[in-house]
DNA sequence: TCCATTGTTCAATTGAAAATGAACAAATAT
DNA sequence: ATATTTGTTCATTTTCAATTGAACAATGGA
């Protein structure tokens, strides 16, 4: 690396603020994620690269939005294992990787079923399918009747998301 | 109140322990409701009404699960809010309110879309509408295209949404 | 080789949201 | 009237997850 370049790099990490738009944008989706229940920095990670042309390293992100190196390595990494974020294939300098967000709904919201809700709904039938073993084990009488009728219809809970989520996906398509 | 009734209110507060099932249930329910950003101990209220072939009391409630009351009673408010509890008629005894849940799924869903995820998509339509303005207000260039069409882009997402929701409600009814 | 750049990990800190508990209100019974 | 039961509110405390920041790879260039 040349003087000229480490100059650029000693005074080129101007603080760029956020335009007013620009942080509207972000906030925009810090409320979206805050209702799926993720972190704010993912909402900020996730709104910057939508509100932003060019697409960003991790180093971009880290002093636009000024959040800690760390912030911005787990979000991007939460925004690739959901599939909201792909690597741009212009990177060139070194092995630096830039990011640009997925902005078809379709894949935003089926990643999030099956990161997210899938897993849930894996381990929550597990957690049923003991529970109905210990009901089993009951004498019977009322109360374990109750039980089961209850455990049964958890398990009906369990089937009809299994069914519906497959179809919400399908009616984003288009 | 005669002295009977005194002394059966006062070794009547038996700290009746969850057996291992019920805690069991309870939990499913802590996690099912942690999923939809909800608190705790909405889920251990729902749970353990959900577990309990009895209507219950706030009072029945604290002594169950060892909650404040405040906790219960704020619990219980968002319950009744989503239209997951509601009151049972066998009361009788003074103001007394007794409580059980709503088991239906597509009960229980549709109330955590009106009161939980409408009122989000409302305001996100609001601060979309902002941002439109501010874009039709900047000078026209290669910028403000590109912002353009990702506010138009965010107004397509909210669309799919109100079409998709209660569709999906739809879905669960059988 | 050795230094600079880029990115990850994880223990410690912080902060936001939930739980507490005491004060208060409202209704009922005595 | 007065006491008791029942339930709500809200300022404080607690809790737990998100964030930080420093140490640690891993890669590439000089």
């Amino acid at each position: 690396m040349d003087l000229l370049m480490r100059m650029k790099g000693m005074d080129g990490e101007e603080e760029v603020e956020l335009s007013e738009f620009e942080s509207q944008v972000i906030d925009f989706f810090c409320d979206g994620v805050r209702l799926l229940g993720l972190p704010k920095s993912i909402g900020e990670i996730y709104g910057l690269l939508f509100v932003t042309q060019e697409s960003l390293a991790l180093d971009d992100i880290v002093e636009r939005l000024g959040i800690s190196k760390g912030s911005a390595s787990q979000g991007l990494k939460s925004l690739r294992d959901l599939g909201a974020v792909k690597v741009s294939g212009e990177s060139s300098v070194g092995r630096k990787v830039f990011y640009e967000p997925d902005v078809e709904l379709k894949q935003l919201v089926g990643g999030f079923i099956k990161e997210q809700v899938m897993p849930h709904l894996g381990s929550g039938e597990k957690k049923l399918e003991n529970l109905r073993k210990q009901v089993e084990e009951m004498p019977g009488n009322a109360k374990s009747d109750f039980y089961s009728g209850r455990i049964d219809r958890l398990g009906r809970w369990s089937k009809r998301a299994r069914f519906v989520l497959p179809l919400l996906q399908k009616f984003l398509s288009k």
